[in-house]
DNA sequence: TCGGACAATGTTATGATATAACATTTAAAA
DNA sequence: TTTTAAATGTTATATCATAACATTGTCCGA
């Protein structure tokens, strides 16, 4: 689970900028995506490890989601969080909406328990058409 | 969603000997793992590209599933069926449980709907230990 | 303040996963 | 049989991720 009680004053410099990439991108971005941005090269990084790690750290204190299905990362909006994140990816403008899981999490843990399985992380990823996506295809 | 019309006797040469070999895996493979299969090589595939394009019409014919999270393939035991599925894999041993998600995925989509999003398609993956590994943590 | 411990970083190289492009063959249908 | 679509073969390359090892920075207790 992720560290609620991380104090992000305390990310390093990597992490902040990696971070604030993230946040401003305002939608999944690969760690190569980050490596590429200018404000990221200024700030000194410019090997892919550089990136993984700060991704890691921030990802560990639930600042950050990896999206699987993408293998790329997004910003998370909710701020750090403790309980299970499904996202919303839309294939066509390829931003991302997050849902919590609350609910849903215990339906399919209870699920998985069912079967003997002990269950550690939950992972919802849901493709589609996001509301100003759906709107234009709608209305062309 | 799944071709569940598909008739099994009309896969390819490729595609079957890529079936039979997840399936005698009994667990997720990689592309690289089928491969590298001596049944594989024997059956003439030597580039990824040829395991990836059965793999391909595998999938869209519900006979496989793709697990984002280890980007590897299954078998699914339960023949081709159309609504989601749902993964429990377990960190210990590799293996993973396939359970359906009839009442999640309606949960899930419904959650999104509330949000104006169109969804296509719904992935669920949970990692933990499954009954054999958990049973051998609990009494090591 | 010093010094030890640990986390983070830098650097280079390489491993692992996946697809592009284009020629050829096979299978199915008209 | 012709013609059409799908599958395959082959080579090269793109994309995603980590190993190994040296160095630096940070924090906290003595």
């Amino acid at each position: 689970m992720a560290d609620v009680d991380a104090d992000p004053k305390k990310l390093t410099r990597n992490q902040q900028a990696v971070l604030a990439a993230l946040k401003g991108a305002g939608r999944p971005l690969t760690a190569y995506d980050v490596l590429g941005l200018p404000a990221i090269r200024k700030a000194g990084m410019k090997a892919p490890l550089t990136i993984y790690r700060a991704l890691d750290k921030l990802i560990a204190l639930g600042l950050v989601h990896r999206i699987e299905s993408l293998n790329a990362f997004v910003h998370c909006g909710h701020g750090p969080h403790d309980h299970a994140a499904g996202f919303l990816i839309c294939t066509d403008c390829g931003r991302t909406l997050e849902v919590h899981l609350e609910s849903c999490e215990n339906h399919l843990a209870g699920r998985a328990r069912d079967q003997g399985f002990a269950v550690d992380d939950v992972r919802v990823e849901m493709t589609g058409r996001c509301p100003d996506c759906a709107g234009r295809a709608a209305v062309p």
